[in-house]
DNA sequence: ACAAACCATAACCATTCGGTTATGGTTCGA
DNA sequence: TCGAACCATAACCGAATGGTTATGGTTTGT
């Protein structure tokens, strides 16, 4: 699975054109460069560079084809930050002296 | 309820040293400035900061004790980031409902 | 009463960030 | 073949970020 530093995903969805860049490729699934700078509404470098970050926290990834790149969205890479909510599910069971009910089915 | 704005959670939970403010207050409980200083290896006026930050988002609250102030986590202010992860994909969807459970008994 | 402790804010600094325009490398279509 | 389209990178810029030290306001202990 290769999970990235969990910071990187932090940081990757802390910029609100960066989630927006990855809702549009889950809903819509994989699309072009071009066609993504559309719908961002900054310019196809600012794009680009916005792609890399979310490269980089594994939460895209994109497909040469031709002169155009395809990118794709790669929700399995949310996992870090579901572990690091997990942590707090954790403890919350715990206080809630539900530990034993819920660890039975933790695992999937 | 007064959900912050998810842009505010997001970005607070970007910074390392905020995510561990947070966690911090949440195993051990409710905390003073002093006691997060200690923890956090930063000066006293950057933990402040952090902590002013984490208020922004809802993610903390403080209650003034004389000279000093103490924190406790709002873990019920992770929703925002909760209901944006929620998107994601049927095979979360198990997960997400476990937490989120968790989280409506936070809060009643 | 007063010095010390606790905390927040101000002032400052270096770095990072998010954006831009400029440029260059491939690749496609005519 | 050759201009246009697509994309990434470079170069640059202002603003935000995360840290520091300095300062001042309360509150506490002696």
């Amino acid at each position: 699975m290769a999970q990235a530093n969990p910071n990187f995903v932090f940081r990757a969805l802390a910029d609100p054109t960066r989630r927006a860049l990855f809702e549009e490729l889950t809903r819509q699934g994989e699309q072009t460069v071009h066609a993504l700078t559309r719908y961002a509404g900054v310019s196809q470098p600012a794009v680009s560079k916005h792609l890399t970050v979310l490269k980089r926290a594994h939460l895209v990834r994109h497909r040469r084809d031709g002169r155009q790149t395809h990118y794709r969205a790669e929700p399995a890479a949310l996992a870090p930050m579901l572990d690091w909510l997990d942590q707090y599910g954790a403890f919350w069971r715990e206080r809630f002296d539900r530990l034993e009910k819920v660890l039975e089915r933790m695992e999937p």
